[in-house]
DNA sequence: TTTATAATCAAATCCAGATTTGATTATTTT
DNA sequence: AAAATAATCAAATCTGGATTTGATTATAAA
């Protein structure tokens, strides 16, 4: 009955990462669903056959971003090596991914603050809008919660550091809002054609951070 | 004949504040004139009085963050100091600005690739949109040079320390994005009502950030 | 080969904001 | 006081998107 996704067809993936490319060179307020849609050769009416409407795509786009980002941390983070290892490992593979993945970079620097903003539908509302924004404010619950997991992740790792005197008494806290905010800066000043590969970048950029940290044994 | 600036009327500084805050608040794409104004008690359509219109204000009011931000750094980078010294009151003073300031944040953080894609007027636009336009364009041109500028401030300071050996050789260029990026980030997660005060977290950032080029002497 | 549903599109609708217009009120200067 | 201009406002206008609608086409499943 159903029709299977066909291969020729466009599928919600392809939506996400088209759109994480418009998002993250135009930014928010400069991306239009037409502009979207045209990456596809499509039509902005079609997207609506995916998503409910912009803000849910965006927001899906961040989640991807966002997904994309752990995943690539978490694994480092759970490692079985000491603290200075996993740090520097987990700081130079996030700023390789915001330089590989636009979509990752789309969910770090985003101004989060106007998805923040969404309010709810009026009470004379459709039925079909007030389903759309209660699915919409869980999405975005969630997605904070995953970007503070994100953050945990770090966090954690220089807590133990600190702990094991591998690093120095710092203010775990501040130092890691420190360490995220260098890193998602990268995502918005980084051009492919510049002066240094992103690996190159990442591998400098976790030298000066990891001093920041290091205890001076 | 004309009247004069009146102390009870509002001028074009309290809306360039007031834009400040909403912008810090909400972001570009959820600000509206009308938001702006009503902070001042103002009609949306008064503003038109002050500025040609959104792009421009939004302009004028990342202009007058960013100039605060220099006038700040500017001076201590002159100052007869050791590089070490000078950049660590460079941090310090730029990061508590940021918290103090919502001007200065919004110009730090802001997604200029908003700004950036403003379109000049079709060719069949009325000539005010064409003069708008030039001066619009002119000016966003005169932002971006002081953007450098203002980098180019750590830049020197951070190349004059490698120079002189206080600081160790790195790559000053990315040192100095890494430094920017973590700095401005404050401006996203800063709040007033958080665990630390400005000044606080102002010293703890740069001991962090400090302790990256120091040269282990 | 029907049948049901997916994927699309062109064109229509809708609407929140930006911007404009045409007064009205206030204040300064002469 | 009269003249000139600044500061405002309420209401109208305009417009670029977002979103909806009603077909149309394609393809999988029966």
């Amino acid at each position: 009955m159903a029709r299977k996704p066909a291969e020729q067809t466009v599928n919600r993936d392809a939506i996400l990462l088209a759109a994480a490319g418009v998002l993250q060179r135009h930014g928010y307020a400069a991306t239009t669903m037409k502009d979207i849609a045209a990456q596809l050769s499509l039509t902005a009416g079609t997207l609506y056959h995916y998503f409910a409407n912009k803000d849910t795509l965006v927001l899906a786009v961040l989640e991807m971003g966002l997904e994309a980002g752990i995943a690539r941390i978490e694994p480092l983070a759970c490692a079985d090596t000491a603290p200075p290892v996993k740090l520097r490992s987990m700081i130079a593979a996030h700023i390789t991914g915001l330089t590989e993945q636009p979509a990752i970079g789309a969910a770090m620097v985003f101004e989060l603050k106007a998805l923040a903003q969404v309010a709810p539908p009026a009470a004379g509302a459709r039925p079909k809008d007030h389903h759309d924004f209660a699915a919409f404010s869980e999405h975005r619950r969630h997605f904070f919660k995953r970007r503070d997991d994100f953050e945990n992740l770090f966090l954690k790792v220089v807590k133990a550091g600190i702990t094991q005197g591998d690093f120095r008494a710092i203010d775990a806290s501040i130092y890691v809002k420190t360490l995220l905010g260098a890193q998602n800066w990268v995502g918005v000043w980084y051009r492919a054609e510049g002066r240094l590969n992103g690996a190159t970048i990442a591998e400098r950029m976790a030298d000066h951070l990891m001093y920041g940290v290091m205890s001076l044994s």
